[in-house]
DNA sequence: TGAATGCAAGATAGCGCTATCCTAAAATCG
DNA sequence: CGATTTTAGGATAGCGCTATCTTGCATTCA
């Protein structure tokens, strides 16, 4: 069957679908002021906007996304890249900023990386093809050939969770410094260690697992605090490339018991790890803190739950994948934005555990 | 600056776009029979095939979802609708989903229904304009109009985590039963009160929270179980609609312990209120499973770890997040699939906690 | 007051692809 | 072996929107 072209205006087919040029007969004007009309772009007379608005409601008029894509080479779409989402951390980060993209009309792509660059850069390649309004990443990413595509790609992109070292404006040529939106990871790291001194922890270890960018940056955090203390010694570093896990915890809870005797306060990189620690340490019978002190960072489900509860560093994630979105949308709409990076901050949480 | 159109041919202006009409000048051929050569629809000879094959390698041409979306009416999005992201089973849901949906080229867009119908609606109705190509919903949704909306979208649907009652084909007039890929949660239910029982407990309750229709059914499967060992009894049930959490398990426990002393026995619908329930009784002193065995329900991340480890139910939530996947591409490309219903199973697991 | 300027609305022309129709050649048949 | 059917490639025409240029009219200035 092949419908002949009836009436040029009446373009609706057999899809039911309502179109620009339906609004715009209904309205009595052009389709593109229609167009110019519902987005508010340039200047469409009062009279005709509110004529305009009350077709489209009438008729229950929705753009087409894909039409809209294609014709202005942006989609509705906001790409967000994520590492894991067995870390309750990310899945947090991507709710908040989920929720907040909807609010203003933004589907959300996730990409999960699983800490691999190279799929990183996949992902980001595939993402986009989609010609994404804006993009959310996660860490602030030096991947040269991921760097070059989203310089190439033009498209509005703000960094998760981490700020750049030095917070001061470097004008590294192109555009400066990226937007990003987080919180000192190493100041934090350095924190919560001051926060394991200042209750008296002579011999304060430091688990890390994953040891993604932001590990090492707690792990320099904490680097720092002991040297300042003149309490640093590299034996206390226990590092493990595998992923965070709370079995992991305990295992390394009781490997740094057996190789270091002395250490009387240990600061995992994560709260899974020390959630595990705190399973283990029951298990085995060693108290906490009296034997050993235990922190952990990021605040996560279930920490205040423990037995003792868990101090720890609370981390802004849900804020940051607000605050984050928040400053894409504005980039995505008027092209800029000050300032470039927005500290959450982050409190120590002092509990049972130390 | 306009450029004007110089050749027809050449199109990929500013852009640098390498497009099907580029193909197709290299391959020498025309635009339409590349567009069927590289979607393998349609015959087409084998060697324009490979001739086209090469020119688009050799370009690196890449299809516009856009334009393909516009001209087709079909996006390669698949929308999948999810409760709550707070719930780590979900979450374990959208990874492999997503996973598995990635691998075939389609793009997840994610839906988070607060386990609000209206929302989900809403949610759908949003997903809806962009033509995905599928639908992954959480649960059997019976809300008329959700269905609908669906119905008339004419969408290839899946339904997660859940089978319909009666497993028989029901033929219910408009294309029979829908497509789940799921467990049955009343058997699952029954199968851990039937561990209880057979453990010896005489008095089990059930602890439920959030009621949604999968807590509901599991509460059905302990109902079904207890009234046939004829130790059923109304009082024993402890049902809260808030969220599901650790803290709120706590809470549960110390509840039924106070008003319901004879019980010795609870099962949680839930792992996360199961290990609040753990860590409760460690803080009061209440030995688990002497003074009161606990049970969980999906074995979730940690329940392994707890003191005492926790008897749980595995859910497959992976497999069925993978497997509802490619039940759904099939759904997409062959335009059916049998058999309707995938029954993915589950396994109780014994641990320290009963 | 006539020319220069601004400004809002419209006409035009695609964005990059696929659905549909068409046609010429090959394959099948009575 | 001519008539019918099948087949594979191409021409054509949009999908529903926005970028861009053009035009008509009200403002402003020398």
């Amino acid at each position: 069957m092949h419908t002949p072209p009836t009436n040029k205006r009446a373009n609706n087919r057999a899809t039911g679908r309502v179109t620009l040029s339906d609004v715009a007969r209904v309205a009595g004007v052009s389709p593109i002021t229609v167009s110019r009309a519902l987005r508010g772009e340039r200047a469409v007379a009062a009279d005709l906007v509110s004529r305009v608005m009350q077709a489209s409601n009438r008729l229950g008029y929705v753009p087409d996304p894909a039409a809209r894509a294609l014709a202005s080479q942006r989609s509705d779409h906001v790409a967000i890249l994520i590492p894991k989402l067995s870390n309750a951390l990310f899945v947090d980060l991507l709710d908040a900023a989920q929720q907040a993209l909807r609010a203003e009309g933004f589907q959300t792509l996730i990409g999960i990386t699983h800490y691999d660059s190279a799929q990183e850069e996949l992902l980001l390649r595939e993402q986009l093809l989609q010609r994404p309004a804006g993009l959310l990443i996660t860490g602030l990413n030096y991947s040269p050939s991921t760097r070059a595509l989203i310089q190439a790609a033009q498209v509005p992109c703000v960094h998760l969770m981490d700020l750049p070292e030095s917070l001061e404006c470097d004008g590294e040529g192109e555009g400066g410094s990226p937007y990003c939106v987080g919180f000192k990871q190493s100041d934090a790291g350095a924190a919560i260690t001051a926060h394991l001194l200042a209750k008296g922890y002579k011999s304060i270890a430091f688990a890390g697992a994953q040891l993604d960018p932001r590990v090492m940056q707690r792990l320099a955090g904490w680097r720092q605090a002991l040297t300042q203390a003149k309490l640093y010694d590299p034996a206390l570093e226990c590092l493990n490339p595998a992923p965070s896990s709370l079995a992991l915890g305990g295992h390394m809870l009781e490997q740094i018991l057996q190789h270091q005797p002395l250490v009387d306060a240990i600061f995992f990189c994560n709260d899974d790890l020390a959630q595990g620690a705190l399973l283990a340490a029951l298990r085995l019978g060693i108290r906490v803190p009296q034997r050993i002190a235990i922190a952990g960072f990021n605040d996560l489900t279930g920490s205040d739950q423990m037995l003792p509860s868990l101090t720890t560093v609370r981390t802004p994630r849900a804020q940051i994948g607000v605050q984050a979105a928040k400053l894409l949308i504005s980039l995505i709409k008027t092209g800029q934005h000050q300032p470039r990076l927005v500290d959450l901050g982050f409190e120590v949480i002092e509990r049972g555990s130390s």
